[in-house]
DNA sequence: CGCCGGTTTGATACTAATCAAGTTAAGTGG
DNA sequence: CCACTTAACTTGATTAGTATCAAACCGGCG
C-alpha cells in the first residue's frame, strides 16, 4: 500500500460517478450530488502494488473499494496449499464482500492497483440511502454470478487447450480499454501461474497449450505477458 | 407442470412469509401485510414433474418462482452436447434471472418441484416498493455466489474422489428438514448422470468412487438413491 | 417374461500431472 | 560492463488419474 489520500477525484471514477464513461454495468448517476459528495469526502485512494494482498479470506471485512485501475484477483485455498482463483475484477467493481463479517475469498492485486476505499459503515449508509445505487451493486453481484457460472462450465467440461483459449479470450475483452469489442493486442495480467490456478491446471500444462497456439499461428507471444491474436473468431473456434 | 392453481398459502411458504421458519437468510418478514396480500393474490402455485424444465437458456424470462418444495437444477451446455450443472436450488430459494430480459441458465426440476410463481412485472413491481425484500433477495444472490466460488475449487482443483465426498456432503447439509445440521440419512435428487455433470465426472466415476466410499464403510447406498452416512466426520476428511 | 433405463464393473486409451532439465530475461554486485 | 543469481517460463520423459469403450447387472414395468 504506497499512496493514500482524501481522493475527490472519486467524482471521475466508475463506481462513484455521475457520468460514467462504462456502459458495462448501466445505471450510472446512481447517486445525487449530495450522496455523492459525502461519500467521495469519506473516501481515500489507495494503490496496492501486484502481489498484495486486499483481503484475506475467513478475515474481517475493512472496507470496500471502488476499482479505479488494474485487476484483482479473487481466489481460495484448500488445506493443503491447493489453489484455485474463483473470480477476476476489473474497473469499474466494487472489492468486497457486502453484508457480511468475514471475507469468503482471498483478494489480490494481480497488477498495480488503483482503489477508492471507503469504510464498511460508509458503504452500509449509502447502500442504505441510495436505492439506485444499491441496486447497481445488485446487477454487479448477478452479473459476477454469470461468469462464476460461464466459469464453471470450463473448469468442468473443457479441456486444457479450450481453458487456455478461454481464458484468452476473456482476458481480450477485458482488457478493452472503455469500448465493447475485444481487443487483438494485449498483456496478460496474469503470471502462468496464476492462469493454471485460475483455470485448474498445472503451470507445465498451461505453457505447452500456449506454445501449441503461438506454433499453430493462433496467437502471438512477446515477452511472456504480451499477446497477440491474429484472427478472434479462429481464438474463438478453440474455446469450445 | 400438472397443478396450477391461485395460492393464498403463499402466507406460509418461505419466501414470501412473515413467520418464516428458515433460518438460513435471515430477515423474513420482509413484505408488510398488504405488500404480501398482493403478491400471493397474483402468484399461482405450479408442479413440474421431475426432469420437467422451468426455464431454458437464452430465452426470455416469463416469472420468478419462490421456491416451496423440491429441487432445481441450473446448467449450461456446451455447443457439442457436454453440460456442466452450474448450480442447485432448494426452497426457499427464488428461480429465475432478475433484471435480465433472458436466462442465463437452463432450469429443471430435479425432483418434483413445488413453485409458487408470479408474473415478471409483479416481481419487479414488489422489488421496487419494497426494499426490504429485494434486500432479502440480495442476500440469497450473494450466498449464491459464495456457493458457486466454493464449487469453482472443487471443480478446478479436487480429485474425483474429493468430489464425489463433497457433493455428498452438501446434500446432506441440503437434504436438511428446517435443521441446520446435516442429516444422516438422504435421499440423492440426481442421477449418477446429473451428479458427474455437477462434478465434471462421468457417470462412471462418479459410480466407481461411490462404490468405493461404500466398500470402505463411509457411506452405505439402499435401492441406488439412499444414502448413509454413519460417521459425517469421516466424509468430510474426504472432501479435501 | 422380456424389455429398458439407470447403474455397476472391467479393460484400455489418453489427457494432463508430475518429475526433471533447460532457457530466457531481469536484476545485482563486483 | 560482465559474471552471477534468481524468478518465470519452456520443454521433455514418465506416470497417474479419468475418460472411453464395452459388457454385465438390477429393478421396474408393460
Amino acid at each position: 500500500m504506497l499512496s493514500v489520500s482524501t481522493c475527490s477525484e472519486t467524482i471521475d471514477i466508475p463506481l462513484f460517478c455521475q457520468n460514467c464513461p462504462s456502459r458495462r454495468t448501466g445505471s450510472c448517476a446512481a447517486l445525487s450530488s449530495d450522496q455523492l459528495g459525502r461519500l467521495a469526502s469519506q473516501s481515500r485512494r489507495v494503490h496496492y502494488d501486484a502481489g498484495e494482498a486486499l483481503a484475506a479470506d475467513a478475515m474481517p471485512i475493512g472496507g470496500y473499494g471502488s476499482l479505479l485501475h488494474g485487476v484483482v484477483k479473487l481466489s481460495k485455498v484448500l488445506e493443503d496449499g491447493r489453489q484455485q482463483l474463483v473470480g477476476l475484477q476489473f474497473a469499474p467493481d466494487l472489492t468486497g464482500r457486502l453484508f457480511a463479517n468475514e471475507s469468503r475469498v482471498t483478494a489480490e492485486a494481480a497488477s498495480d492497483v488503483d482503489l477508492c476505499v471507503v469504510s464498511r459503515s460508509a458503504m452500509e449508509a449509502v447502500l442504505r440511502d441510495s436505492p439506485d445505487f444499491k441496486h447497481r451493486i445488485m446487477l454487479q453481484t448477478l452479473r459476477e454470478l454469470d461468469e462464476a457460472r460461464d466459469w464453471m462450465v470450463t473448469l468442468g467440461r473443457k479441456t486444457a487447450a479450450e481453458k487456455v483459449a478461454s481464458f484468452l479470450c476473456l482476458i481480450a475483452s477485458h482488457a478493452t480499454p472503455d469500448q465493447d469489442k475485444p481487443r487483438t493486442s494485449f498483456d496478460l495480467p496474469l503470471s502462468r501461474a496464476d492462469i493454471g490456478d485460475f483455470l485448474g491446471l498445472t503451470i507445465e500444462t498451461v505453457s505447452r497449450q500456449m506454445s501449441k497456439f503461438k506454433a499453430d499461428g493462433v496467437i502471438g507471444i512477446e515477452n511472456y505477458r504480451h499477446v497477440t491474436v491474429p484472427d478472434l473468431a479462429r481464438l474463438r473456434v478453440q474455446c469450445g
